[in-house]
DNA sequence: TCCTTGCCTTGACTTATGTCAAAAAAGAAT
DNA sequence: ATTCTTTTTTGACATAAGTCAAGGCAAGGA
């Protein structure tokens, strides 16, 4: 297992920090360890802090009444999540779930913003970091509203083929039922959407593996959103 | 038209910013006129800096390749857009446009982050905004995925509700073809909402003025999502 | 008053996607 | 290997909501 030192130092939310507060961060972080399925936060919670993912794997989601969930983010190692409620005083506005066996830093909210106060260059690091997730989030609703399944799809793939460095191999790193609530469908509607463009040859499936055969067919479907 | 420094003085972004430094707010402050249906900025523009609304009602919004519009936010005096490009160097994730003619303030990027690098309880302020707003877009995903065109609307109403003081009557303050918009619909779907939702009694629809004449009912719908 | 323009509504039809139920496949555990 | 559990796929069906097209209605200008 990583020190958690290195863990926070190698956080982008931390990067560029001088060492003492780097310490200092060390010294108000508190570790929380997750098995699998674990919840680590609630909706409607009050937040007394935020963590930083130093191990696993994370879902943030949203559930309706009828059990249905919307996985807003899938969060990794480095990553921070629960930072919400740190800046409005508010509760939680969603659940935060272990999807793997998970090791977190917790950072209590009150020693976390005395020392976001004294130090600049860790405020402008959290508004590139809420920044890049409202980003992120605008991108969703784009696409929850504005593609249907198949696109949404495709921009999915895509995004993992630029994230990964495996050519025009991608491999899923959550199960396909996890994926159908990223998506904002459900797993038997991915299926078949999987089925059908396997037979417009536009994907290879094997389990998790995914071979992208025709990136700008996909590349089409992601932006032109229909068919 | 109120005074500049008076707009900037009761933005909720600048409360509690020293005299000294408001007024520094206001040096670099640039005036900005739209008429009605004015573009302020473009989705991929890259961001110079960003705007408050001094008077005036801006919408911003995704398009997609078919020319449908998802609202994201619809915004009024005071309120800051254009924040994120600030922050993450990326260009505007979304277009705004004018509803109304409006008047905004512009605030150069490289001036206002000297400010915030100077100024923590300014960065605080800051990160507080972007909270709410992703907070906002969590519960917009959620209503997106989760929610029926009905059950939106419902919700809708009733936060307006919340927000106006009238009573159980409310007045919509965009058309109905931007509320359709911002529900992730379209005029057709609504309209028949709106005609089905009368009907049964749940409302009472006078052009843009609605009475709640069932808020249990509303509610229900508004959390169980389903008709 | 008439006409134009933009906004809203209604009707007939199509379709993407959800629901329910069951089988098949893939992993995990014994 | 065999059994058990979870995940994924398939089929038959229901339905919310989109598309296309036309008509109504209200506000403002000529």
């Amino acid at each position: 297992m990583k020190k958690n030192i290195e863990i926070i130092s190698s956080a982008p939310l931390f990067s560029g920090l001088p060492e003492y507060q780097l310490n200092e961060l060390n010294r108000i972080a508190v570790n929380k360890n997750y098995p699998k399925g674990a919840v680590i936060f609630s909706e409607g919670d009050k937040g007394s802090g935020f963590f930083i993912i130093a191990a696993g794997q994370v879902k943030v989601f949203k559930v309706s009444s009828e059990g249905k969930e919307q996985i807003l983010h899938i969060f990794g190692p480095g990553e921070p999540i629960g930072e919400v409620p740190v800046f409005t005083g508010q509760p939680f506005p969603a659940y935060a779930e272990a999807l793997v066996k998970s090791h977190l830093l917790f950072f209590p909210k009150t020693a976390f913003i005395d020392l976001i106060a004294g130090n600049p260059s860790l405020a402008l690091n959290m508004l590139a970091v809420l920044s890049l997730r409202l980003r992120q989030f605008t991108v969703q609703i784009e696409n929850l509203s504005l593609k249907e399944v198949p696109g949404r799809l495709a921009s999915y793939l895509i995004y993992l083929s630029g994230a990964q460095e495996n050519g025009q191999s991608v491999k899923l790193n959550i199960s396909k039922g996890q994926l159908a609530s990223l998506l904002g469908t459900i797993p038997e509607t991915l299926s078949r959407i999987f089925a059908k463009m396997s037979e417009q040859q536009l994907i290879a499936v094997d389990g998790r593996h995914i071979r992208l055969l025709d990136p700008v067919g996909l590349e089409s479907l992601a932006t032109l959103g229909k068919n």
